[in-house]
DNA sequence: AAAGAAATATTCACACATGAAATAATTTGG
DNA sequence: CCAAATTATTTCATGTGTGAATATTTCTTT
């Protein structure tokens, strides 16, 4: 952009460093959490013949006994509404899940756990802890703190800057 | 599982809390990058019409100029083998990479980067870097350091317990 | 050299995910 | 009170991803 002078080469050359350690760190971001998911669907599938996603819902839904709409679902996990209509599609007709139109406001639908699927979730829920736990346990409780520390800053800047930056 | 005397039941809380920690950590780590992945894949979807395993693609090959065999995208892309086809079979449909077959070993095919496709990924690249910059740009460059150690650190014991606890 | 084991890539069926468009109900503003 | 905007969900076309099965080539072992 600016002249190649000495001053702004220097200027530069430090911004280039911080995209680079930027991109580096993103990287390690993503190869940690992709590790994580790979070892918890594959074992999700071998002992319980489940998917990391339909757990994830079931644990939305264990957290809210009263039922949650699919549009909370949607936020909750991250992903798109049709995203979340199969996904319901499919527990429901595994009569794991149930839909209850909210007398309220009938645009919107609130999605329980049935009994069967509460049994189902628990039963997995505890082995899935364990696994989570088992995988961090080569680093001391307290780096694991600090580490929970910074992603909590990071997390906020990233929900701040992506907010900003997407009404450009 | 033990009795539950005063002894076992400290244990087990000590336990439970561990696990609620790393249930947490991992959560929030799933958040940040999934936050991370979003943005991105957004922005390249409407800067340069092109999505994030595309673009990651590209990346690798981008950093070997003389070839890389499926087998390697596969592995350092960490997704499955027949997904390196389906993706490399589009990108070279749309001439942005190119199949030869290795002299050596008729089985492996080294992918390249087209001429075209080198441009269009340095095209790309420039800004890809410096959206996850912005991203990050409200933590402290120290914090991100730290980051990037820790994050180091627990790549370290997924690897290692992942591999472990996969051949029980 | 031949049989068996391992490695490489592809194909296939299916699950998961997105984003756009459609439908229906509610809220808002005039 | 009606029209328009908003909200909630579903549907659809398509892209991305897995894991198992297959075909082909190479390596190993005897």
């Amino acid at each position: 952009m600016d002249a190649p002078t000495a001053f702004t080469s220097d200027q530069e050359s430090r911004a280039h460093d911080a995209q680079h350690h930027s991109l580096r760190l993103w990287l390690r971001l993503l190869s940690c959490t992709t590790h994580i998911e790979d070892h918890v669907r594959q074992r999700l599938r071998h002992k319980f013949g489940t998917s990391l996603p339909r757990f994830d819902l079931l644990a939305q839904l264990e957290r809210h006994p009263k039922g949650i709409t699919m549009g909370e679902l949607s936020r909750r996990l991250m992903v798109s509404g049709g995203n979340v209509t199969a996904l319901v599609d499919q527990l429901q007709a595994e009569a794991a899940v149930q839909r209850h139109h909210a007398p309220d406001d009938r645009r919107s639908i609130r999605v329980t756990l049935t009994p069967a699927g509460r049994r189902q979730f628990a039963r997995m829920a505890r082995e899935h802890e364990e696994w989570v736990m088992e995988l961090f346990d080569q680093v001391e409780p307290e780096r694991l703190r600090q580490l929970f520390e910074l992603l909590g800053e990071l997390k906020h800047s990233v929900r701040q800057r992506a907010g900003v930056l997407d009404q450009e």
